[in-house]
DNA sequence: ATATTTGTGGAATGTTTATTCCATTTCGTG
DNA sequence: CACGAAATGGAATAAACATTCCACAAATAT
């Protein structure tokens, strides 16, 4: 009767009302909750799109736990049960779904001037997105058919790419290594490129990957493997590329810029598809 | 009777099961449905997420109609009932940040007959574009800005990365020499990695890198820069990670995988981002 | 060791929500 | 204009659901 009017039978003014700050919250109380609500905790952060759409019961049997260990979660957060904490769950999916042009129109009207860092990033999506699809729709299987066809029988794979590919080089000699293909990751340390590169033979394979402006040590090593009668594919990005002219196969990645930085997108994921495919038909043929 | 065991007690086989599927049909019938049900559709396709989150009651209120009528209109396209039509909805919003489980099995399953590489590189162009959307999507803006702060006066930065992360310092190493930036990459060559990151101190910052399962080297590293005073930024892939509670500021970053290989995509861009914005920032601090 | 508090599982409960049913209206057709 | 069929609104019903409750277990304090 003479309650303030603040407390009516909605939820309280300290609850978290969107997804950063119940994450947040999660965290600060991780210590003192119990074990079970942790194990609830846990497993919402990770699944966030499982609570929003789940019922209790499908997710407490997913989490492992009792409905009713969700809703005793849910008010140790403050909510009034479950389902004040799902609406947050829910208005996450609902914000999120802006479509990725009004974001980026809405980015761009708030300050046209210079770019703050949200637009940057948005930037470098855009041009990844812009990269991955171009790869796609380009993508001419034949091509990669003959990569695979030098690739398979290699006994080492080398693999060269400096400075700006080397992060796709590096990437693929972590990949194969995992998958059972040897590799060599040529990474001029010391200043050993040429030598690294010495024992490649007519056994073996060589994956080149450069950019403009070609770097010499790349184009040098190329030939050098070459000429030992190393089968050699490349990713490179146009055919007046060095590289183009002296391998069984390349391909032509066009990675789209931002503020004169190249994506690195495309040549990434040709990369991992490259690795993956390669030893799917090893095992293919091992098998 | 004679009935075929397709025909059990649940939907028929030719409803539409994804949401692109659902709109093509619902013009097809556009001209035979009855009026109330054409509104329905003409307010279900204008407001997807509405449908995905509502109850019956909100929704046919906020559609002026009865509840019975979106009982209607979704039996009219061939579902037991309203939740069927609901379901669509919902994994329309699952598909669009996570859920490419489902994706993947269609895609494997829908071309099984073509070949396999091509599929390969579909499926890592998919896990790409998925992942560098969930980054824009999730993108909070204030951690950038905290992540910056830390980075902004940093004599030099140490990048933090080893095995599937090494790309991306590697990759920062490079757009930041570039960039004028001082780094030093942590490569580990000869085992040095403790002792390349030696000199760290509070004059310095640190970016690290890591994703499940945690690399112990890249975490001890972290651990040994941070308790030397150094500024630690952190780009990782949960809450739970190790790095995430030593940062000042951390990204969380959600790849998504292709057959258990997981997308660099979206750190790599995330990376780029960050690379760029510093250089911005310093820029504009300096000039 | 014992009492007291805190946490947990599982069944019972009451509410919300989708669905069905039927009376009434609207529309098309002879 | 009259008849039948299809569509519609709204109340009645059934299903799904979150929540509460209670007995029991575990942990903590006395």
């Amino acid at each position: 009767m003479g309650r303030s009017k603040a407390m009516d039978s909605t939820e309280q003014n300290d609850v978290p009302r969107d997804f950063a700050a119940l994450r947040e919250r999660v965290l600060e109380r991780w210590e003192e909750l119990p074990r079970r609500l942790t194990q609830v905790a846990e497993y919402a952060l990770n699944n966030p799109d499982e609570i929003a759409f789940g019922t209790a019961a499908s997710i407490a049997a997913k989490a492992h736990v009792q409905p009713s260990t969700l809703v005793r979660f849910s008010q140790a957060l403050g909510y009034q049960g479950f389902s004040g904490l799902q609406e947050v769950f829910r208005s996450r999916l609902r914000d999120q779904v802006l479509g990725y042009d009004e974001r980026m129109a809405q980015l761009r009207e708030h300050d046209a001037g210079s770019p703050r860092p949200s637009m940057i990033l948005e930037g470098f999506a855009e041009a990844s997105l812009r990269s991955i699809s171009a790869l796609t729709s380009r993508h001419d299987p034949a091509v990669f058919e003959k990569a695979l066809d030098a690739l398979e029988n290699a006994e080492t794979i080398y693999l060269i790419g400096l400075r700006r590919s080397f992060p796709v080089t590096s990437y693929m000699a972590y990949a194969m290594g995992k998958l059972g293909i040897r590799t060599i990751l040529i990474d001029a340390v010391a200043g050993l490129a040429a030598e690294q590169a010495n024992f490649a033979s007519d056994r073996d394979a060589a994956l080149a990957i450069s950019f403009t402006p070609y770097a010499s040590e790349t184009v040098a090593l190329t030939t050098q493997v070459r000429e030992a009668g190393t089968k050699v594919v490349a990713i490179t990005d146009s055919i007046f590329s060095p590289l183009a002219s002296q391998a069984e196969a390349w391909f032509e990645v066009a990675e789209a810029d931002f503020e004169g930085f190249r994506s690195m997108s495309a040549s990434m994921t040709l990369a991992m598809a490259l690795t993956v495919a390669l030893a799917d038909r090893r095992k293919a043929k091992g098998g």
